[in-house]
DNA sequence: ACAAAAGTGTTCGCGCTACACCCATGC
DNA sequence: GCATGGGTGTAGCGCGAACACTTTTGT
């Protein structure tokens, strides 16, 4: 019996190629004052899909795993070295998801804060994520999902940090949050919801003052800088109980 | 500039190999009136890591998509036709995961009910995610993954139907929660948060007289036989607001 | 009548939304 | 002073945990 990972295979499996794809998501202050969610994304010069747009990323090599193959894909084809978080959306794979060669890809979805406003190379553009061009092959549907996880982990991690500056105002933050989220968010509720969490801290200094006059902001910081789950959302345990708790189940 | 994920690759990237892992739990009654939460396994019987037990799966081939790959692979490698649920947990993809050729892996979560039982090829079995034998490669951490991803979708959706035979008395679910979940479940609000969100429903029968005595249990069925998101979580939304609404941000 | 098991009602606490109110600054 | 925007207090609500209580069966 040959079942499971045993390294026999037809001879058309060695066709199979793996690369990986990124949905390296930003937010950017437009010019009439509001701000946009923005994807980067490069314009194809060749077939197959010339002249449309696709995620930055490539094949995956030999000495390095997914997540290390899409760091350095971003640092070295679009020169994004501070990316603030990166993390796996799934595995698209439909057969003839590109016309050559079958290529199983890795989605990821990556942020980058608010000021850093890398430089790009010329080929290379931030797009509103509600304008999008047309999108190569099936990027746009990894587009998509990246964006629907980052909108659902705004509301139970700390995934904020990554989009915001080092510092900022509530009112900012605000911003920022509602930016990505698509609709408007209450900034007391903000502001409290992430004190308590502690994912918060008020730097002590205050904000630029406004011309127009008003009390002034004061700044904040995001605690920690790595991605946290603040909001375990576990129904059914026991008030008590921390961490879920690995023992045999009771009876 | 080559950059993106053109199908030009240098020639070591033809030895990637791209296999499907599944980590197919269900819940099973032990001897001693209780229950445990089982994940199905294979005993290698060649090296690389002859003994040691397998995640069942195999090579992706060039017709299929991988969710397509598992659901093909558990059929005809441990025959399992009736797998209620089935999702990708990640990509696993560490560059000497595996010790002959390069292979990377798409781990996937499976869940099979209570009461389908299912006959298996002789090196073959179920064994409890509590006392684990020996496991080869890094499937120990992919079952790991998948366990963690079970318990979590447990407390905000629905994905208990995929785990608990057609028709059920609570106190059966209660059994089958608190053996995946690892910690004690009350069943009084057990079946009433199911009930709320309209997940379950009386089927008007009762179920099986107990010898001893007590009131005879009200046999219950899910109402939908796919996953569902059933606490959204979402904080910073407005009220009203239902959906993610995909307009632009405000201001 | 009594025991046993299933199902219901009630209380409590917590976290989040909404919104009114107070504070600090420029003119 | 007054307008403007930032920050705080507070009421209300919905959900889930805990637990006592009622209902229905067997002996």
């Amino acid at each position: 019996m040959t079942h499971g990972s045993s390294p026999s295979f037809p001879g058309h499996l060695q066709d199979t190629l793996v690369e990986v794809l990124a949905a390296v998501f930003t937010v950017r202050p437009t010019k009439d004052g509001g701000a946009s969610l923005d994807v980067l994304l490069w314009q194809r010069g060749q077939q197959p899909d010339a002249g449309k747009w696709s995620l930055p990323g490539g094949m995956l090599l030999s000495a390095e795993d997914v997540d290390d193959s899409a760091r350095r894909q971003l640092a070295e084809k679009v020169d994004l070295t501070r990316v603030s978080h990166l993390e796996q959306i799934g595995v698209f794979s439909a057969p003839h998801r590109m016309p050559d060669a079958r290529t199983v890809a890795t989605g990821f979805l990556g942020l980058v804060p608010l000021d850093a406003d890398p430089s790009l190379p010329p080929d290379t553009a931030w797009h509103p994520v509600g304008a999008l061009p047309s999108t190569a092959f099936d990027h746009g549907r990894i587009i998509d999902q990246a964006h629907r996880r980052l909108q659902a982990k705004l509301s139970y991690t700390n995934i904020g940090f990554a989009l915001a500056p080092a510092e900022f105002t509530v009112a900012e933050l605000r911003r920022i949050y509602a930016t990505a989220l698509g609709h408007d968010v209450d900034p007391t509720n903000l502001h409290r919801i992430l004190l308590r969490r502690g994912m918060l801290a008020p730097t002590g200094t205050t904000g630029p003052r406004n011309p127009v006059g008003g009390r002034p902001a004061a700044l904040h910081r995001f605690t920690i800088a790595e991605l946290r789950v603040t909001d375990p959302f576990a129904a059914f345990r026991p008030r008590d109980a921390e961490g879920p708790t690995r023992q045999p189940p009771p009876r």
